[in-house]
DNA sequence: CTGAAAGCGCTAACAG
DNA sequence: CTGTTAGCGCTTTCAG
């Protein structure tokens, strides 16, 4: 029997494994850190024993010496919804898939809006635990993010596309796509085409309302306030304010969403009013959620590559981090449109 | 003008601080970190300093001294959904409440089903990145489980009610409140009650199962094998087996569904075989997804308490941590059932 | 209230 | 291929 065994396996280190190999603490980092190399033979003794004492690395001291903690961070605005979005969990579940393949580890800050306290960016930046941040949906009047683009700390920001030629973001088109969904529209027959807005603190749904302008103008119609309602993306919101459009001559023909939550609160008024989707009006959604499929009648949608943002922004940064790739990283994946039933 | 501003500030110690203050970097440290006291005037200077030079502190040196990271790992099944799965995504939502409010941060581990590669929970406690785990619906067979119990590192299972006495978890009635649907259909006047099963591998599903049995016995009905889908979680497959059902005198005339996606599925089929809920068939979920009030007709649910099962699964575990509780903890919260259209 | 000394456990860099 | 030296930046502990 093995004395070995009985010794607390959670305070083993490095030194005690050399200590029973018989070399030095160095040697038994090169094997199981996988750096450098070693002779066969000792190596193989080395991993026995690392076996048999059930060693594991303390990773603090490894980031803290290698100056590398092979994690990146998630920035997720934290505001009534969080991961109960499934937007949100789309992209992150890209994220994780992509941080596993590079072994990298995940570590999750959610922010509270009103949250100003000392940049947090900064703050997560030189704590050291993360070798960069992938920011989602950051508000547009956010201040802090020049100052974390100016340290120099790698960042990728996630549907946020800037005017500024220095930001790295991943986004998707959701201007061009606005476009589209209004151009469909038009070539249904719909020449009153509402609009229920998203948050216009990010940069995304302003580009899906100038898209909405834009569209129209494309299609020769006039741009009226009272088709467009600002729900600021709660579907909840949605729902009531459509009171204004409760009057025969007042409604839309046709309505398009900013999100697929929102056109499904729209969907479930229209229903309470006895209106009939499609055939009184036509409704769309963005981002193609789980769900909307089931809706009845199923939702014609805007699929978001949610799953492809998480991962490009993922890779990207990863290779911010490795020095492969250098700043500003700026791309624009494209949207489509799904038609189901409801549009 | 001050010339310390234009040093590069991503690199600034305490021990940068301390010299300009003229203290030691022991009395610095004491101000950052709050820990001890120290003069009200040097204080002050120092953290005036330490503003001027936008020091914030290294983390990992923090923890790797302190041994203690601030920090609870979540480890998460990664089967098809991961995120996408709304369920996880409120007890993320819980935990991540608690883990701001005590001034923790989070990690997320995904975890492959077949992933078995030298006990992964092992591997993250010695890591030193946490202080404690929490492991959401774990497999019952899982075998690690054990050895990460008897380490003596924090944990609490969420939604894996154990028989072990040793087991910390957290966990909600699933039994109870299968046998409280069951008990509410046959009163609705149901005789032929099915049901569509989670994935057996989660004893949450094996617990409701047991939950539709005791419920069946207690009214006085006859479990029928037939009655049952084994949909092992996956909404499509309950989609598809439905066929079985769809024979006249097959038909139950109510059906208990895992899960509300599963239900969800389970009415769209219905829709599409003319059948009418619940007029014809009434029809329950689980869980009060955000969607189950959108549903048409509108689901009627059981409701978990996922956000309270997050918040007192990472309130345990810091009360784990902090030695303000003991193991084992075990604790199992109530379901409730809400009412809609749907049954 | 403040300082000195001694690490936490690992790895970079350089020898040999 | 292996060892030595010297930290990484912070905190613990013990003095004063």
């Amino acid at each position: 029997m093995n004395m070995i065994k009985n010794i607390a396996k959670d305070k083993i280190t490095l030194k005690d494994i050399a200590d029973i190999a018989g070399v030095t603490s160095m040697t038994v980092s090169r094997v199981v850190s996988g750096k450098g190399s070693v002779k066969e033979t000792t190596r193989q003794r080395i991993l026995k024993i690392v076996r048999e004492m059930d060693y594991k690395p303390n990773l603090l001291a490894r980031s803290l010496s290698s100056m590398r903690s092979m994690t990146i961070g998630v920035i997720i605005p934290k505001t009534e919804q969080v991961f109960l979005d499934n937007y949100l969990a789309q992209i992150l579940t890209g994220i994780m898939a992509v941080v596993k393949e590079y072994d990298y580890k995940l570590m999750i800050y959610p922010v509270e809006d009103s949250e100003s306290k000392g940049n947090l960016y900064l703050t997560v930046a030189r704590s050291k635990l993360v070798d960069g941040i992938i920011l989602l949906k950051p508000k547009i009047h956010d201040k802090n993010l020049k100052s974390l683009a100016e340290s120099g700390f790698p960042y990728i920001l996630v549907n946020h596309r800037s005017e500024e030629q220095f930001y790295n973001y991943i986004d998707t088109d959701m201007h061009g796509s606005t476009v589209m969904v209004t151009e469909y529209l038009f070539e249904k027959g719909c020449r009153r085409i509402g609009f229920v807005a998203g948050n216009r603190e990010e940069q995304n749904s302003l580009d899906q309302l100038a898209g909405y302008h834009s569209g129209l103008k494309k299609m020769g119609l006039n741009f009226e306030e009272d088709l467009v309602i600002y729900a600021e993306g709660h579907a909840g919101k949605a729902y009531s304010d459509m009171d204004n459009w409760l009057s025969p001559h007042q409604m839309p023909d046709a309505i398009i969403c900013a999100t697929d939550y929102i056109a499904i609160a729209v969907m479930d008024r229209l229903k309470s009013e006895n209106i009939s989707v499609p055939d009184d009006i036509a409704v769309v959604g963005f981002n193609d959620i789980d769900l909307a499929k089931f809706t009845q009648p199923k939702l014609t949608t805007v699929k978001q590559p949610l799953l492809g943002l998480g991962k490009t922004a993922a890779e990207n940064l990863i290779g911010l981090i490795e020095g492969e790739k250098t700043s500003p990283v700026q791309t624009s994946l494209d949207l489509q449109l799904i038609v189901r039933e409801s549009a």
